[in-house]
RNA sequence: GCCGAAGUGGUGGAAUUGGUAGACACGAUGGAUUCAAAAUCCAUUGCUCACAAGGCGUGCGGGUUCGAUUCCCGCCUUCGGUACCA
């Protein structure tokens, strides 16, 4: 009988859904173990090969676990809202909840053929109005909550007004705008109830403020830091320019002590660690505050050098400071002001783009220094950042590359302050090997003295202490998009917000006639006819009846992508409660995640604000542990190969003759255009030039670059440039172009090529051009737009699930990013066949095991199934999945060549095989007899005793080098090893004669001869 | 610039605490079987030398050690993250 791997994998994938083998129970007398993969965005492209890596290897924990007798909960869902499906829909008009469900089934089609042991009755998804009732409810939580710096934790909004009602917010140590200003107990007992609502929103965890965001025009909404690359939208390549819009916000910023606190108590990879800790961007230092002279401002800069105090020369304010129009005098008003307007001109992508240029000028102004009483001459300059510290620094040329870089620049003085240091070519930063000079009571003090000292000056002068400042900033939480979750609020007739009781949860997302941005800007709900409030009735009413009485505007905006995913691993362990977000029983049981697996690219935005959130729900007891996942790997990217040509030159132009040259100028602009933006670019993939047959392989040529340009890509510049593509005609002169495929390595190659364009404007010739092309090959992330991609579906039809999970095993260490090369698969799958064979050695290959375990060779097939049993489940436990696939290949070759057909060995290899290979493991399973699942089979138990060794081959070296090797009995000594290797006429071969100067005997694993 | 990860045959990779470098596969070469192909099986396969003996070999240069892919010092390269953070 032959290995059938389609009927026997869709045999089993039924059997498992049918009898619910993986559902998991909320009490159980095992002890449970929570193994969780970061759920998927269920994209329209489908799965590739690379998404599974993390799901195989969690699965295959799982059932390991499983088989130790753990209740293992091993859930699977779908973050679902998102952007892909919305912009799908601003296209075609297709709902998003439409396109959405199409590809998670899709996504489940995939899932299921590759046999993970998920609990499908516990799937959620974001977009689910059941489940983001949750994610509703949580904001309302963070709204109602303040964060006391006393407690050093989150608390009710009600125990701050009760604060405030006695004693005003003098007293108050919370986390809150910066903005506050003080009031007495009589004060707040005065204010208005939009007033205090306005003092409250300055302290609540979730708030309004105007925010200065990343706005991305083309896309109408905001981004988030990490939704930026380089400059320009994540997703589109789109500029992204700073704006002032009124934005939810998350205060993150109130918990950036404990996320750094929390990371020494849970077990991540320590490069992930970091990139936390750098982002959180603790750094200690002191507050000082500059008294402006002759008004009664103060500047309050945030240093971590207090101990060059003596060195500042000059004081810089970021151009956005609020000081700044009331400090510049008369004379400079001018210049200040056209320098502002400058720079809030230059984007973001502009500003990073050029850090070189020095740009700055003179308020007028003059601080007084806080020790010396000496003016300081105030300028602003776009160096300083306003989101960071205090939007303020003072410049210590002499200590600070940029400050120094911008007094050389501006002739300003540089003191120094540094024994024995020269700062004629640049500044020293470097905090050790000098002392401080010239700075008074500082003087002849190190670096760590000097800063204690210049702190507690500085308190005794009432002008400054000790601070710590955090480089996280508070998390924007509003999108101007549709396909989010909508917000449980309302704006009253204060325009105050106002969340919707708990009761009425969810506020379904509602329709709307097209999901763009209204024409009066206002974010795509805008749209929708149907999204007022009626406070009486508590329901969703038409905008119509809006009389700002009881019927109220619904808030617009939607929540960001991470909304959903700060929550679901709590919410797998009661996906169905609606009575509670999960029930107290569940989340007791099942505490935390033990095991999280996923990518390392989600280590600032995801893996951040759910630790935030959980911290959140754990001050308020929601939650029984402050971190969620105790332990988390990041899988390695599976990455795809691909060839591809590159303009990289665009030649010159020529056009024909009988245009003006007016008109010449204008298509120089337009084609300009057009080659900026496909410059660099990959204009079309070596895939797909083989797939049109443009390349002679024989010749080792490619030929009709005409098609080369009538890639999808080239064809979308003209597009976006307004060009009627199906006018263009593509040609190309130098029809054949030698290059070198095998050798392939970023070869240029020239060739000339023309496009034809036909309208009224243009009937002839568009432009002709020698350009110039790169070929070459690069190993990155698959992605449909890189054609480089490899479905795990064609794997399955030719080889099989379990060959596929295997294979991506074996492709190398999990943690590790590797490049996908289908080559191999026949490596593994000719393994599961010589297992199959192993247990099919009857006549006509029926299946035959005998029950007869000792033949001769007993001991020696003993010894192969501990040896892999021992190895397996020390890989498991280390995630070491590439090894445990050796070392069952070198078990199966070993019991294949002792001829083993013994049940009592082959009935545990398959246990031990079922976590990698499940289908095949429960197809021998059942033909060995049993009746239940294999999954419910206890692990084989390791015995030693199979192992024990009477005599070691010992490598005999000289000098370090092994020559041979001896057979020797383990049970001796060291002397005698000795002995009997001096003895030994190789040893005499290899010593010539000589007497060798030492001879190190390491018993049971090494001799090596010193001669 | 800063932070992090990694450099081992033609390729993916192994060597878990310093002890036989290259396990296990892929690919390649030769052979068996077959009318033929697929499949399967056997042999060889780090480099060098005609073979053997030998020599050289884990990015480069040093060091510690009887012994280093592994530990230490100094470089180089590639990839990922981050970036005027005061």
């Amino acid at each position: 009988m032959d290995y059938d791997f389609q009927q026997i994998e869709k045999k089993w994938q039924e059997y498992w859904a049918k009898n619910e083998t993986f559902k998991a129970e909320n009490d159980s007398d095992k002890p449970k173990f929570y193994t969780l993969s970061m759920f998927p965005y269920p994209s329209g492209a489908g799965l590739h090969v690379g998404h599974p890596l993390g799901y195989i290897a969690g699965d295959i924990y799982a059932r390991y676990k499983k088989h130790k007798g753990f209740n293992v909960l091993h859930p699977m869902g779908y973050d679902s809202f998102g952007l892909p499906a919305e912009q799908y829909a601003i296209q075609t008009g297709q709902h998003p909840a439409i396109t959405t469900e199409t590809n998670i089934n899709r996504y489940r089609e995939q899932l299921d053929r590759l046999g993970f042991s998920f609990d499908w009755s516990r799937e959620v998804r974001t977009s689910n109005p059941s489940y983001y009732k949750w994610t509703q409810w949580i904001f309302i939580q963070l709204f109602n909550s303040w964060y006391n710096k006393e407690t050093d934790k989150a608390e009710a909004i009600e125990s701050l007004i009760s604060i405030f009602e006695k004693e005003g917010n003098t007293k108050v140590n919370a986390a809150c705008d910066d903005d506050v200003n003080e009031f007495s107990a009589k004060d707040w007992k005065g204010f208005s109830n939009k007033e205090r609502q306005q003092v409250l929103l300055k302290y609540r965890l979730t708030y309004l403020a105007d925010a200065e965001v990343n706005w991305c025009p083309a896309l109408g909404t905001v981004l988030a830091n990490d939704e930026i690359v380089n400059g320009v939208s994540e997703r589109g390549g789109h500029p992204v320019i700073r704006k002032k819009m009124t934005q939810w916000m998350m205060r993150i910023t109130a918990y950036a002590q404990r996320l750094l606190d929390g990371l020494d108590t849970i077990d991540w990879p320590q490069p992930l660690k970091d990139s936390q800790t750098n982002w959180i961007g603790r750094s200690e230092g002191a507050e000082v505050e500059f008294r402006v002279q002759s008004s009664e401002f103060r500047i309050s800069v945030f240093t971590t050098r207090p101990d060059t105090i003596f060195g500042v020369s000059f004081m810089t304010l970021a151009p956005e400071h609020e000081l700044v129009a009331k400090i510049t005098t008369a004379e400079q008003k001018a210049e200040v002001d056209a320098y502002i307007e400058a720079t809030a001109k230059r984007s973001e992508r502009d500003r990073m783009a050029d850090v070189k240029t020095i740009s700055g000028t003179f308020t007028g102004s003059y601080a007084e220094h806080p020790f010396t009483k000496e003016p300081v001459p105030i300028w602003i300059g776009d160096y300083v950042l306003a989101g960071y510290g205090t939007g303020a620094v003072m410049s210590v040329p002499c200590g600070d590359q940029r400050d120094y870089d911008f007094a050389k620049h501006f002739g300003i003085d540089i003191p120094n302050i540094f024994e024995s240091v020269d700062i004629s070519e640049e500044a020293f930063a470097d905090k050790g090997n000098t002392v401080i000079a010239n700075s008074d009571f500082l003087n002849g003090l190190p670096y760590k003295k000097a800063v204690k000292r210049a702190i507690y000056e500085l308190e005794q002068l009432g002008q400054g202490q000790g601070k710590i400042n955090y480089r996280l900033r508070d998390a924007v939480f509003s999108r101007q998009r549709y396909w989010g979750e909508p917000f449980p609020v309302y704006y009253d007739v204060d325009g105050m917000p106002q969340m919707i009781a708990d009761e009425h949860l969810p506020i379904e997302l509602p329709e709307v006639e097209k999901y763009l941005p209204t024409e009066t800007g206002e974010p795509p709900l805008g749209n929708a006819t149907d999204w007022a409030w009626d406070s009486e009735q508590c329901s969703v009413v038409s905008n119509q009846l809006i009389d700002n009485k009881t019927v109220f505007q619904l808030e617009l905006n939607t929540m960001p992508g991470w909304a959903g995913s700060s929550q679901y691993f709590n919410r797998y362990m009661d996906p169905k409660n609606d009575e509670a977000i999960y029930s107290r029983e569940a989340i007791n049981y099942w505490e935390d995640v033990d095991l999280y697996i996923g990518g390392s690219e989600h280590a600032t935005g995801h893996l951040l604000y759910a630790r935030f959130w959980q911290k959140f729900l754990f001050d308020k007891g929601i939650a029984p542990k402050d971190e969620f996942a105790k332990k988390l790997i990041n899988q390695g990217m599976i990455t795809g190969e691909s060839a591809f040509i590159r303009v990289i030159n665009r030649g010159y132009y020529k056009y024909p003759d009988n245009i003006s040259s007016d008109e010449m100028e204008e298509r120089d602009r337009i084609f300009d255009s057009l080659f900026n933006d496909m410059l660099q670019k990959r204009i079309v993939s070596w895939d797909l030039i083989k797939s049109k047959k443009l390349y002679d392989a024989v010749n080792g040529e490619l030929y009709n670059l005409k098609e080369v340009f009538n890639s999808d890509y080239v064809k979308e510049v003209f597009e976006n440039r307004g060009f009627d593509v199906d006018k263009i005609t593509f040609t190309a002169w130098k029809r054949h172009v030698p290059v070198d495929y095998v050798n392939l390595k970023n070869e240029i190659i020239e060739a000339e090529f023309t496009n034809w364009y036909e309208d009224d404007i243009y009937s002839s010739d568009l432009f002709r051009t020698e350009g110039k092309f790169k070929v070459g090959r690069e190993v990155e992330k698959m992605s449909k737009s890189k054609y480089n991609v490899v479905n795990p579906d064609a794997i399955c039809d030719d080889y099989g699930a379990d060959s596929l999970r295997l294979y991506e095993m074996f492709l190398g260490p999990l943690e590790q990013s590797k490049p996908w090369n289908t080559a191999g698969i026949t490596g593994v799958h000719s393994f599961l066949k010589k297992l199959w064979r192993l247990y099919h050695t009857g006549p006509n290959n029926a299946f035959h095991v005998t029950d007869t375990p000792p033949s001769e060779r007993s001991g020696e097939a003993f010894k192969t199934l501990h040896k892999t049993i021992k190895k397996v489940e020390e890989d498991i436990e280390n995630f070491s999945f590439n090894t445990s696939v050796s070392t069952f290949m070198i078990c199966v070759n070993e019991l294949t060549a002792q001829k083993c057909k013994s049940k009592a060995i082959l009935e545990p290899l398959a246990i031990l095989v079922s976590p990698y290979a499940p289908h095949i493991a429960e197809e021998l399973w059942e033909k060995l007899g049993h009746t239940t699942s294999i999954s419910e089979a206890p692990f084989p138990k390791f015995d030693a005793s199979h192992l024990v060794e009477s005599s070691k081959e010992y490598p005999i070296s000289f000098n370090g080098k092994m020559r041979f090797t001896m057979e020797l009995p383990l049970d001796l000594g060291k002397d005698e090893i000795e002995a009997a290797v001096m003895a030994h006429e190789k040893t005499q071969a290899q010593l010539q004669g000589r007497t060798p100067k030492k001879v190190i005997v390491v018993p049971g694993k090494i001799v090596n001869i010193v001669g």
